[in-house]
DNA sequence: TTGGAGTCAATAGG
DNA sequence: CCTATTGACTCCAA
């Protein structure tokens, strides 16, 4: 299917040098047995020129997507683009999506071919730097635009911009044929018919996230009866429990790979030997931890301070009654899960404490660089979920019984 | 059907 | 204006 509808600039800047990045990489021998799949392809060898974009993210050799939308970012504040100019007209993607993407950039390896295709936009994007000058131009034209449409009041609709370059005119009441190619095409988010009649978004309020939240951490996938269950106590439609279920989800788990990631950096335990990288100012990290839960609406003059001190699960056995058939933890009768080592171990953190955190007041002796522990914990216990979650599912399929371990 | 991945697009804050 | 958040939707694969 040939078909590259893309416009703007395709140019065949497809100069792969990027390599300015500061990529260390100077493993040392230490690390435990990290294989890795990282076939480096040579990439679309010099001869480049015009490949699909397809076709490019199936050659594209693992890229950095944190080192890139870091990079993306600092260009764009730098000259003053936004996200939705970018995105846009470079991506083919909204301003909302742009900023998610930026902001979480989930690993390469995660990444599924379509996923992966902005990260090779924005590298060969920033391949050139006058693709920036281009975009700022976009921008002014944009504006230009903007002001003559707000002067002559009425009408209009002719005098186009500038024709400048490649398209994408933005404006959008013209040429709809500009990047989205195809999407946009019909259909997402359809609407209702009547075109009047919007469907008002649905907010829900913060309780009834926690209250979500909640029987998340008692069971990620819900069956059917709970979700109905959850959904008439909350007085919210099934369909949106069912979608909040699988956001949430989805959301987490990519909390998780940036955890991963940053767990990853600096890690042996090296002195460091943070090779130079003396890109412009700017110490690198900036990663913040967003902090995801801890809800605090504390409505203020009401007592409400629920106080409550997130014992989170991790207690295993007992205080879990089992609803239906499939329930969380299979906590399997006497056998205790191996807990710590070797579950951790998956997630690359040493983490050497015991179960119950909360315990440990003692503080000062233990500088601890984490600042939210619990939360990365109780995104852990929810990744836990999930495995286990597959785990019995694919059992089922066999053997639906007990699990002996 | 279910769940995951990607996105959109409305909306809340700056 | 701009960016971040997030419920809902489309595609796809199992």
């Amino acid at each position: 299917a040939p078909e590259s509808p893309l416009s703007s600039a395709e140019e065949s800047v497809k100069s792969q040098q990027e390599e300015q990045m500061c990529r260390s990489s100077i493993q040392e021998p230490s690390d435990a047995s990290e294989s890795q799949s990282s076939i480096l392809l040579p990439l679309p060898p010099p001869g480049h020129s015009g490949l699909s974009i397809q076709e490019m993210v199936a050659m594209s050799p693992e890229l950095d997507t944190y080192a890139i939308t870091k990079k993306v970012k600092e260009v764009l504040t730098d000259n003053n683009l936004g996200q939705r100019l970018f995105g846009e007209s470079i991506l083919g993607l909204t301003q909302g999506s742009v900023s998610d993407l930026l902001a979480r950039p989930k690993p390469w390896h995660k990444l599924s071919l379509k996923g992966r295709e902005p990260f090779v936009r924005m590298q060969l994007w920033l391949g050139d730097p006058r693709n920036v000058e281009k975009l700022m131009d976009m921008k002014r034209m944009e504006k230009k635009a903007y002001m003559k449409r707000r002067h002559s009041s009425i009408g209009e609709s002719h005098s186009l911009d500038a024709g400048g370059l490649s398209g994408s005119d933005l404006t959008q009441g013209a040429s709809p044929q500009h990047l989205s190619q195809q999407h946009q095409h019909q259909h997402q988010q359809q609407q209702q018919q009547q075109p009047h009649l919007k469907k008002p978004r649905v907010v829900l309020a913060p309780e009834e996230k926690e209250a979500l939240k909640r029987a998340y951490q008692q069971k990620p996938y819900p069956s059917p009866k709970t979700i109905e269950e959850l959904a008439s106590q909350l007085n919210l439609k099934t369909s949106t429990v069912i979608n909040w279920f699988h956001n949430y989800r989805s959301r987490i788990r990519r909390e998780l790979f940036i955890e991963e990631i940053q767990a990853a950096a600096g890690e042996g335990g090296s002195p460091s030997a943070r090779p130079g990288m003396k890109s412009g100012g700017e110490g690198e990290n900036s990663c913040d931890g967003t902090e995801s839960d801890s809800t605090a609406e504390g409505r203020p003059g009401g007592s409400s301070g629920s106080e409550e001190r997130k014992g989170l699960m991790e207690s295993p056995g007992l205080s879990h009654r089992d609803e239906d058939g499939e329930g969380e933890f299979p906590s399997a009768s006497g056998t205790s899960r191996p807990r710590g080592g070797l579950i951790d171990s998956l997630f690359g953190i040493p983490d050497s404490s015991s179960v119950t955190s909360a315990s440990v007041k003692s503080a000062s002796a233990v500088p601890l660089r984490n600042p939210k522990d619990s939360s990365l914990r109780k995104k852990k216990a929810a990744n836990l979920n999930n495995i286990i979650h597959r785990l019995e599912k694919a059992a089922n399929r066999d053997e639906p019984h007990e699990w002996e371990f």
